[in-house]
DNA sequence: CTCTAGACATTGGACGTCCCATCTCCTGTA
DNA sequence: TACAGGAGATGGGACGTCCAATGTCTAGAG
């Protein structure tokens, strides 16, 4: 009976500490339950009668619980211990991004920083763990957006594959995700400022040299051209937030 | 059955991305108003009115914003656009790890791939910006540690400080903001797990010589013994997690 | 016997109202 | 001038009610 933690005197403290802790119960109220992703969680009406709270209170800390990707809520269905799902964090993100394109779009290049370290510091990694079958995926997927970018059609869905592909062999979901919301973020900050002209067959032309760097396993060749890869992708969006 | 023109009628859409939609239409409207972090924002009220929803639906839309760290609820005050915040990615994350332990730690030890990735990927770039006030300032933190140590006080927050200063030079607050995060979830999981015994005067000399590399600007060096630090931490981890 | 359409129960979604808790600011008093 | 206390505003929380979506069960058609 883990109740532990339990406030003595929620006299003094309280802010927005109350509706944190009421998070905090849900969640170890999973883990005490030994819930697993997929498993069905109590319905808000349990949930409100066993925490002792209010409905409204308890669906407040559910729905942050979503946001948070901790749980996923079916309308009409249930809630669930929800897989690893990063999903939430590209709204705030991007937010972000938005919100400082306003002055010199600081948090948005910061964003692009980050992802050109992550991806270029772990390329080599990536190479070293690099089956043939990892590579063949991946020239699928580019002989897919080459198809797309012929048909003039957006990239979008390409090339977040390629890079999710690119670290598969790593296999760590974390990073994958994270990478992805990156990646997400870069996009719809992208597409809020109003997408400028943009060139399909040179997009396409960068991610098969950083294809061929890869199958070669030339780590600081293809560490090179990501870096060259993401400095366009810099010079684009300062492009854009210059306006 | 004539629908009379609903004025918002996503009729077959409605799933959460109706409350999805709502954070995405409150998050609009701080950008069109021109707000900038910390200027007030509107009342519950007043979103309620604007946006045309209850306002305990609006209140569920703003505590997920609050999660996500865009807005700030002072109970009493009013609600405030946040500086950045990363903090709430630490209860999920934790939450994940948590999970995770249960089976075989797998998130977990993704979380210090990362960090490590992350970490030894950029301090070499760090390095390139070091100036003397922040080799002072990491002097300082490691100093404080010793202290600490001799006291046999625990190394969080100076462990925190000094990872936090050595990306300083980066100046990157998205990058530090994420490092914090992952540094608190370790710390988490660690502490839910229960501590083992510590050695206070190892963990001083392992950071002491990553200064060292870092002083003498030798990146490889400095990378190298980051890469062994979290190798540490890696190795701790499992132990406690084979329990 | 099998398949399908519709009724039904369950569960989350939304809202309104009422009252409490907490904060800031202003006023009045010493 | 300084401090204490109140007023007003704002978020926090709890019910209760009704709506909407979804899965399941059942009855009827074939």
């Amino acid at each position: 009976m883990a109740i532990a933690s339990q406030e003595v005197s929620p006299a003094r403290f309280s802010a927005q500490l109350r509706s944190h802790a009421l998070q905090t119960r849900i969640m170890d109220l999973i883990l005490e339950r030994g819930l697993d992703v997929g498993d069905a969680m109590p319905t808000e009406s349990e949930l409100s009668a066993e925490l002792g709270v209010g409905r409204n209170t308890v669906r407040e800390s559910l729905k942050v619980l979503q946001a948070l990707g901790v749980i996923e809520i079916r309308h009409g269905f249930g809630m669930f211990v929800a897989p690893n799902n990063f999903s939430a964090l590209v709204s705030g993100l991007t937010f972000r991004g938005r919100l400082s394109l306003r002055h010199k779009g600081e948090e948005a290049m910061e964003l692009i920083d980050v992802r050109q370290a992550l991806e270029s510091g772990l390329i080599g990694s990536a190479i070293d763990l690099l089956t043939d079958q990892h590579l063949a995926d991946l020239r699928t997927t580019m002989e897919a957006m080459e198809d797309a970018a012929k048909k003039g059609e957006h990239l979008y869905v390409h090339d977040a594959e390629f890079h999710r592909r690119l670290y598969a062999p790593l296999n760590n979901e974390l990073l994958i995700n994270l990478m992805d919301v990156f990646w997400q973020v870069y996009r719809k900050i992208h597409l809020a400022l109003g997408t400028g002209p943009v060139n399909l067959e040179q997009q396409t032309q960068d991610h098969w040299d950083i294809y061929e760097a890869v199958a070669n396993k030339d780590k600081a060749l293809a560490s090179e051209r990501l870096q060259r890869h993401f400095d366009g992708i810099r010079l684009k969006l300062k492009d854009v937030a210059a306006s």
